[in-house]
DNA sequence: TATGAATGAGCCTTCATTCAT
DNA sequence: AATGAATGAAGGCTCATTCAT
């Protein structure tokens, strides 16, 4: 806590900033262990000591990015997908399907797209900053499509409809994860948008199809 | 001096290969950048110049050790998916479940947890080994469950087969690479086999629903 | 807290020029190839990181070395030469021999000695570094030598001129160059200043004695 | 010694001698500290531990490799320039200048350049080794053009004799010693063999002219 | 006799960090 | 408040050498 009357010392409005900015796009390439500070500070045309003097630590460094980069990029974003998973002017398939949409249009054509990758480096190689991603960014997503594939679930069982969620997402997250090994396979040289969106088109269909399967066999376990 | 009967030395159990094991586990668990060959060589109970001399450098040693990796744990385990997935004295559906369970248990359980550990890390970070082990590891287990899943395709677009595979294949993967984040979610605190066995079981079903729903609809397209 | 008047903290003698006059001397009686950075910034009370974070590497700590003694050594030593060399109210031997004079005792008795052992291993294995000796530092002593000597070849023809000018700095290297050899021909235990003495008077007076001698058979080629 | 009976265990007519031949011309060409005995047994198509097999270290292989270089290099060449320097059918003008004419030929245009190379070397900077080639190689060079010098010198002062035998030899040395130097002052590419022709020249009626010229003020010492 | 494997010291370099203004 | 200089630990790698056949 500052005294009230400290004269504001005005934050320059830059070399922090700068550095969050650079940093968030060196991790996301280059993941932790291979990204030096000198590099950073470079790019962000700042002194060596620099993320020393404003972070304290490279480590500290990393997760304020990881914080800093989840305030910058999820606000209305979220928001709007959850109110979307719980309008109730539509049917359940076109909720189903909307939500299915619009996650995946904010998972595979992120704009700044350090973000997503930055999200997924944490993911699979996760640090102590796991928490507080799962809690502010992928919590609540993860939140909109349950409430989307809830309805499609009898009787409404948490476990259940967190697995198909997760079969949603898993189906969405292999293009992202294993991109390199994706198109490999595809033969095609980079995802293009008319790629992506067949992908998304296909990723609702199936989690469609399948879920509208359900009725008709509830009676055997899932 | 030795007996003169000495059971041939017995090559001691080869700090080459003891090497590979360890970078194998070491890679596995830090990624590239983060291991040191000191570590390593540490562990393998060598000497600090033993990767240098055995593989030239710690690059090598990488791919070495990718190349290794997919010899030892292959085999007939793919093999069987790849015949299992052929076999026409089963059902389409038998068929499709089988090589699902196969493949997943393949992935999810697999008994060396390093060997996954590494291919996921090349997948989500390509180096130049991904060539070699997208042609010999994971096009092969690509292609059974292609087909196990073009019955169901009426007109055998390859394509729509490729996405259908994919599907299968991420919604696994998820468990795999976001498994810290998965559990988090299913607030549980680690993979049990029982668990396992609970994904297995729904990836089979979730996928088999949706395809037998194919059917209905065949005329659009998917 | 220094008082207010602190004298300007006088920047300690610089660990950066400590550096180049260690280097120089180790670099001169060691050569590149057996000079250590350890040893260097041992011997110049400074990190092993030093000479790295100054001039970036070894190879580029030794060009500044050089670069570095030439600005040092040279001056007015040189310019000095070079005007002695020219001046019109001499005799043409007087030139010639005080210029030989001048020359020699700046090779056999400089001061810093490691100086001409630096040059005399670069003239001996040439690095990237030679061409800017050649002109910064050599070039012109050469110079002044031609100037001295030019009036005793009738045609002026540059190459005969240059052959002479040679043939005063062999006789000089000799005895920097193969010193020890020299030392163990003329069964001397070291070089004191009588026996440089005695060796600069002989190059002078074998080397007027030749070109004097050139005017009476001018009609042969040389 | 080994017994009078062994079997004359027939040395390998090779590894060894490939070894100091490799050696020789490694040595030669980057000094010793520059060279690596893996690279020397590369070349040699030997073991790495060959040289420490066979000439127990680094240093001993570089001692073992002048002796060699020496015992290959010298035989009739210098045997010959010693009965030149001493016939007495010749003037004393012919015998100086044809001693100096085969001295500068071995020196300047020996075939196996890389012996005249590892010769300067260890002129210039002197190991063990020295004393043994100063007395087998060296000395007798010297010896001969002491010989072809000294009629000159009326009082036949050693010292004098010695210093003009010196003025010979550096003459030519600064060719070979400076030659990178030597080459971009004259502005020559490379010595040719008509460079070589028209050096040995001058040289050869530099040092007779000067020796001429003595004569007719041999009342001056020297 | 000769050699592939292995060793440990030490090389140059780079790192995150701290110091002294 | 911010920075250039400096630090020491460690990094990957290479070296001459020795070991075990």
């Amino acid at each position: 806590m500052r005294s009230r009357l400290a004269p504001l010392p005005r934050r320059d409005p830059g070399t922090r900033e700068r550095l969050l900015a650079t940093a968030a796009r060196v991790f996301a390439d280059r993941g932790y262990a291979a990204t030096t500070i000198r590099d950073v500070c470079k790019r962000a045309r700042a002194n060596v000591a620099a993320v020393n003097y404003h972070f304290g630590s490279k480590e500290q460094l990393y997760v304020e990015t990881l914080r800093w980069a989840m305030t910058l990029c999820q606000g209305e974003d979220t928001a709007e997908l959850l109110t979307f998973a719980a309008r109730d002017d539509l049917s359940r398939a076109e909720r189903l399907v909307g939500t299915i949409r619009r996650f995946a249009l904010g998972m595979l054509a992120a704009r700044p797209s350090w973000h997503q990758h930055l999200m997924f480096r944490e993911m699979t190689s996760p640090t102590l900053a796991l928490d507080r991603i799962v809690d502010e960014f992928l919590g609540p997503r993860f939140d909109a499509l349950r409430r989307a594939v809830a309805p499609y679930v009898a009787d409404g069982d948490r476990r259940t409809v967190d697995l198909h969620v997760m079969s949603i997402i898993g189906q969405l997250l292999y293009h992202k994860l294993a991109g390199a090994v994706a198109l490999r396979l595809l033969k095609e040289p980079s995802y293009g948008p008319a790629l992506a969106g067949r992908i998304v088109d296909h990723v609702a269909a199936f989690t469609l199809r399948s879920l509208e399967g359900r009725r008709r066999r509830s009676r055997r376990k899932d």
